[in-house]
DNA sequence: TCCCAACTTGCAGAGTCTGCATTTTTGCAT
DNA sequence: ATGCAAAAATGCAGACTCTGCAAGTTGGGA
């Protein structure tokens, strides 16, 4: 009930939507099998059922195709920060926020798995999703230093007119930004770590080693830490 | 004397990065007044002297050229990590290590602020540029890592050769790893807040407060601190 | 001095990406 | 239902990016 996949809009939205995931869920597949640099964007197109031309309708680049998946993962989080119970810590908040939607990678699983092979095998892509991830965090910046404005100052803004923000604070302060980033960082770094491991380490304990490590404020840990 | 610029290696060596150099300032001049967007590379070659086939021996793609400013620093910070006096958190010594290229980019100033305005006017570069730069992480993680087993175990590795290390532990650690990749997001975040502020605050200031946040934890800030 | 390896270069060709005009599809009001 | 306007898809021409290959230059060691 709390989350209805991709059912809003209307015909022309879904149909649009649904043409962006088959252009992005040919490109990984035909990716996986025979390598991205040998995918071109005829192939892409044509097993996706639209024309070439259509394809860069879609995406700025060939590459993209193969690295925006999940762009609506940002949004959702965004959501959960402003959504978050009173009570916890920045930290905690954007932790949690983003926990939420380690299940849904979890249902797609198979998809995200061909991602992860791609952009192993990779290095272009690899950095090109980096910096596509690393862009969100403006947007994200922006809902955590609301969530902290509304947090600490008396609470009441339900309606989330970002004019008034922007007008009192022209330059987005340096803690949220930072926070966001790092939180984006920490992310990443579980994921690739994650991917690394042979052995089959949760990612969940992985994830929560890393906020550990944060909120510690990253202090040299000791010596022969469980999964360290 | 420390530092000796631009003067290692034979003539070859040299020639070659002169090369390079002349390739990455004609892009990043020609972009900062025509738009990097309206650059091509037979224009880049033109104005460092070479065809447009020795371009892409030097760069993989064009808008290499117009990120791959500073690509010797990490290289150095490296170097410093490894020459930290002992008795420093890992958390301090990479601050320190980066502080000290600081200096480097307020000696070539003027190429480094047309860089930052070129990023500025062109999302797609900055992404590329973002990406490029936390690729750096995993060799920034490794020389973290031996850091700080120098540190905490008995010091006799006089000789860094890193194939027993690697033959030891063939996994990463997540600790190195997630240090490497916050210092060099924490950089980053300082930089680019620090560009965005229309009051002229010393760069200093804001590197020495973003690292305060990390050593603290990342709490929520007090109210009304300094320049917070 | 002579030679090899490294570097540069021109060229051909495949592939990427854009602008523009045209056709098809969708949302909506009648 | 039906017609209309906006949105989207398409085909095509053309500029630009990027690669492999073969031939010509140059630096550095034997």
């Amino acid at each position: 009930m709390a989350r209805k996949s991709t059912a809003e809009g209307g015909l022309r939205e879904r149909k649009k939507r649904a043409t962006r995931d088959a252009l992005v869920e040919a490109a990984v597949r035909l990716a996986a099998e025979h390598g991205a640099e040998r995918v071109t964007v005829e192939a892409i197109s044509d097993a996706a059922g639209v024309s070439t031309r259509t394809f860069f309708n879609y995406f700025d680049s060939r590459d993209d195709a193969f690295v925006m998946i999940g762009a609506e993962a940002n949004a959702r989080v965004r959501q959960a920060v402003l959504a978050a119970p009173p009570g916890l810590s920045p930290l905690q908040v954007l932790r949690d926020a983003i926990a939420a939607e380690l299940a849904e990678v979890e249902e797609r699983h198979e998809l995200w798995s061909l991602h992860a092979m791609v952009l192993r095998t990779s290095p272009r892509l690899l950095v090109r999703a980096l910096g596509v991830h690393t862009a969100d965090e403006r947007e994200l910046a922006e809902v955590l230093a609301e969530r902290i404005d509304v947090g600490s100052r008396s609470s009441d803004r339900a309606t989330p007119s970002a004019s008034e923000d922007e007008r009192r604070n022209p330059t987005p302060r340096l803690y949220p930004r930072l926070l966001a980033a790092v939180g984006v960082t920490a992310v990443r770094v579980a994921v690739e770590h994650w991917c690394e491991r042979p052995d089959g380490v949760a990612f969940g304990d992985v994830f929560h080693d890393v906020f550990e490590h944060l909120a510690a404020g990253l202090p040299a840990p000791a010596e022969e830490t469980g999964r360290n």
